[in-house]
DNA sequence: GATGAATGAGCATTCATTCAT
DNA sequence: CATGAATGAATGCTCATTCAT
């Protein structure tokens, strides 16, 4: 009679989303998520050991789909340069699609709490290892230049981060796709990119 | 007489830096700052209106300063070039020197709560306008292309902001300095700085 | 199902009626109403917006039964002078009955926090004007002389309300049944009562 | 040099009562005395015990103060109900020139606290004696008729003290000399005091 | 005596989590 | 499975009182 599991379990998460995005994780309480899902919030603890693994598990979700449609985007390209305008597209329009995921990203990303982080971070590095392994590769094949490659992935996820993160605060945000090009531009300068 | 009570408003401004940095803003308790500073939880109140004011405090305080450092350095440079990699390496080495104020710039940065958004961010924009001050001024020289200014300056932020978090969030961390060079260069090259 | 809620709402009430009365609003903490009540404290919060509003509701609810109690006495009497009479003697065993009802309302009457004050005020000028009503209907029918309406309310209801302190503080009273007769006798002189 | 001792003792005291009649005396920080005394805090703590000892203490001085007059205008009448007149008038308009002490006298009157009540109750049984003392030399000259002291006692200070209760709560009170006849007419009839 | 900065015990209230129904 | 009433630990902040100057 009652939704199947799997679908509550999606709109929990598709609540706290939205519910962390507005008031941040510690200023929204279980109840404001339960109350947003349709649920009791008793029911929030048959699908989630407690708050913190709400938070932990909406984003290795969300991220997790994030990074597969990324990975997907670029098996397609034939250059690196095409690869990182790829990232670069797909990373902005994901994000402008999921203003709430977005947010809760770039707040959430940076929690100090060491458990928090620990968690967070394995679904991240998936995505740095991603873009790492296009710059090994375009480095490889000659078609950039780069002289670390850790440093070549921050400038180009934290420059994304930035856009976003302004994006996120700004009241009346431009699109986020009309960036793309001035920012593809940018990150081929930076990386020596041949045409 | 104000000696003390100066010495005392410092040494809760460091101790709520160290406490902060260590546990997140909101998972510290001001009795842990109190202990900290080595004064009573009232004595708190007497120096800042609530916890909250002094998060605001310390990041107006510390984010003043750190531009005050960076504008005084630009002062001295001659191009454009060198002022971008003067930022870049006080920027870092300021950081280095301050890691908990380091971390909880990573960290609060991104408080939704909006209170504290707001009240964080003018110390930021103005770090944001010194920035946007120096690329408009390049371009106007000629010294670098960029087709947007804004991008501009959220590709310069971003990295450094990124290059910070990895440094904050790594347990051995290989020194900020040690990028530097690989980081300007970068940097120069997205902005197609000419020599 | 309402059953228990309705309760243990009491329960809390009954609970705050005796903690009130034996240390006062101020000196009278949450929580020893709850273990009074057999509550946790969080449970008073289910029922009660904050403590204030426990003794609000407290006064509301008694004093709206104790009003409703004297209005029904009444309307069985044929003259001023039996009414008076029922008043008196009905206001006497009502506080005799609930003795911390009457140390609550002699107590927290007086509250000079202008909230609290004005929260109160509305049951008790209820009372205010069913004596007066029953004065002006007295003076109407020639059965009682009085110059003052409003001061011969004050006059009936300070009485009583003397009295009742007196027997609050005094740590032997008399019944106050026994002043039932000295009382109507003295207020039927003041207000010249025809027999 | 400084205001001798006499004098700050009674800047404190009228200054509590100013704060008190107009916060309350639990809502009424001792910082705030002070400061409507014009010395410090700390200053307070050489004049009294604490904080209870200040309502007390001021209890005690105006109380007695009080009651001195009253004393000494009765002296003067022949009369019981002279003496009585003499009492109304007295009362009302001593509290209507001390309009602060009339609002703490009908709050604290009541606090539960059975320190403050224990502390308060001596200057006011004398009162409570002094009336009592003109009714029985009524009674035994005559001059009226009361079948239990007590109660004759609670008619006529409960009667003033609701009237004075009304005047000190009302925003727009008329003034309390105005009733004086109406009440001496009353409680004269209450008395069956002869001509 | 006078000061007022410092103290820290004390308390109302919140909210993640549980569990009887 | 689902509920939501109940729990009680946890915490920011206040303010009477002290005491070094």
């Amino acid at each position: 009679m009652s939704k199947p599991r799997e679908e509550k379990y999606k709109a929990i998460l598709d609540a706290a989303t939205e519910a962390f995005a507005e008031y941040g994780y510690f200023s929204c309480q279980v109840s404001k998520i339960a109350k947003l899902a349709g649920v009791a919030d008793g029911t929030i603890y048959l699908y989630f050991k407690n708050k913190q693994d709400i938070l932990v598990s909406l984003f290795a979700e969300r991220m997790g789909q994030f990074t597969q449609e990324i990975r997907h985007e670029i098996v397609q390209c034939r250059t690196t340069q095409q690869r990182l305008a790829s990232i670069v597209r797909t990373h902005l329009r994901y994000m402008e699609e999921n203003r709430s995921l977005a947010i809760v990203t770039q707040i959430e990303l940076r929690q100090s709490d060491p458990q928090i982080r620990e968690a967070i971070s394995g679904p991240l590095r998936e995505y740095f290892q991603l873009i790492e392994q296009v710059l090994a590769e375009g480095m490889e094949k000659e078609e950039i230049v780069i002289r670390d490659l850790k440093v070549g992935r921050q400038l180009f996820f934290g420059t994304l981060d930035a856009v976003i993160s302004d994006w996120v605060i700004s009241k009346k945000p431009r699109s986020l796709v009309e960036v793309e090009d001035v920012l593809i531009d940018l990150i081929r300068g930076a990386f020596r990119a041949k045409n």
